[in-house]
DNA sequence: GGGGATTTGTCCGTATGTATC
DNA sequence: CGATACATACGGACAAATCCC
């Protein structure tokens, strides 16, 4: 025997240590939640956690890049690693993947992220129709009068779409529901990118629709915003169709 | 020098080869992609990943478990490396590590996702409703029949309450629906768990909220149907802020 | 069931790039 | 600029799990 000396290890003997890389990644979670660490704290050096964990440098790193790939950790090169912010990063990445998985239809799985998000949106601004304040109103007008300038030149305007709906939700105080809209968001348009579809034809339109909702929403007309959102996203789709068939 | 030859390397000196580690792992992601591997389907063996990335066998490791995490490989020991399912797992791994970090209040993160699944269910219900057929109503009269049954024993019935929403909405079509309200149900039930909250303690009141949405569903009935679902959840707000109140 | 081949899991030692001070 | 601390990457070796004959 070459290595041995099992310093920890006789905890695990009874279950039968089965899958230590996932142990290791359990552990240095559980190490974070106990010292109630913060997204941003620094977290033990590589040497540090093996010796604490009694394991190689290897299983560290590999449980680190595991944990680096759900955003739970960040790691500086040269510098050291952190508690991440666990974001939807994760979701992202399996959701692009996924939709560009599926060659023959792409339709298909980003069908059903846009359904998933046009569902979440409708409900969303009829909770959020009824606490809008003025100046939160005033501030969704500025975004619109940006989108309405670009519309004019004839341009495209995705970030500021997608501000405008993140905007829109600020006042639910909900921090989860901006971050899956823009994950969404994020996977709609990572997919035309690597597709190579084209971009939006026709910004006027897209803004006009936009404005559209917040006319609804400064009427407090509940039912006239929900239809609003709703053509919005028949807007979408029928930019997103479009674009399949013209590639194929 | 030991290592040395770099037959591959020239390539990237230009460039400065920064970040050798995740540029890896989207080359494996892209392998997958280019070669149309379907989930199940086996990849390349680790030592064949080397030679063709022309990297070490750690590098192509830490890249493995990273997608790994991500549930878009599968890694079965002394077998080989296989495309994942690319589910939602990762998902429900963040939102329970952020839940949990929140030690303060994790009524705040887990109102948060309670929000979202809440509007989601409600404005599914409203799309099924209309389109849910007689076999699907009594399929899920069934199901009803299994909670009000438990119920009356007085046992929790977590699964069937699960079973119960997925098959709502199976008619739609929609693959990431039951997935993502399944990933929140995990991560609201692990987070209990954790905590040693206690189990439903009126069971027979959460059969009779069931009772109530499907009678509505069979009258064809939108808006009773989406007032059932609210106060479905009014009940799983209730029992959660209970159950952490208890605990302090 | 036994044995050998294949593949992933773990470990060690070392050299190198990178960021901070 | 040098010194230091840290992550990055490589090569080689052995252990453990699985499969197939």
């Amino acid at each position: 025997m070459s290595y041995g000396s099992n310093l920890s290890a006789m905890s695990e003997d009874l279950v039968g240590r089965r899958h230590v890389g996932g142990q290791i990644r359990r552990e240095i979670m559980q190490l974070i939640l106990d010292r109630r660490l913060r997204p941003g704290s620094p977290l033990p050096t590589e040497s540090e956690l093996m010796d604490s964990l009694g394991v190689s440098r290897n299983s560290v790193r590999e449980a680190l890049k595991a944990l680096q790939a759900l955003d739970i950790v960040e790691i500086r090169h040269g510098y050291g690693t952190y508690v991440g912010q666990a974001s939807l990063t994760p979701l992202v990445d399996g959701l692009t993947f996924r939709t560009l998985s599926q060659v023959d239809d792409d339709t298909h799985a980003l069908g059903e992220i846009l359904q998933v998000r046009e569902v979440l949106e409708e409900g969303l601004i009829r909770r959020v129709a009824e606490t809008l304040s003025d100046a939160e109103l005033d501030s969704l007008e500025a975004i619109i009068e940006r989108m309405e300038e670009k519309g004019r030149a004839g341009e495209a305007f995705p970030e500021i779409d997608r501000e405008f709906h993140e905007a829109l939700y600020t006042s639910l105080g909900n921090e989860l529901v901006p971050q899956l809209l823009a994950a969404f968001w994020n996977v709609f348009h990572r997919v035309a990118r690597v597709r190579g579809w084209a971009r939006d034809p026709a910004p006027a339109v897209t803004a006009r629709r936009h404005r559209e909702i917040l006319t609804a929403l400064r009427a407090r007309d509940v039912t006239h915003a929900q239809r609003a959102m709703a053509d919005h996203f028949r807007g979408i789709e029928a930019r997103a169709w479009q674009a399949t068939l013209g590639v194929k």
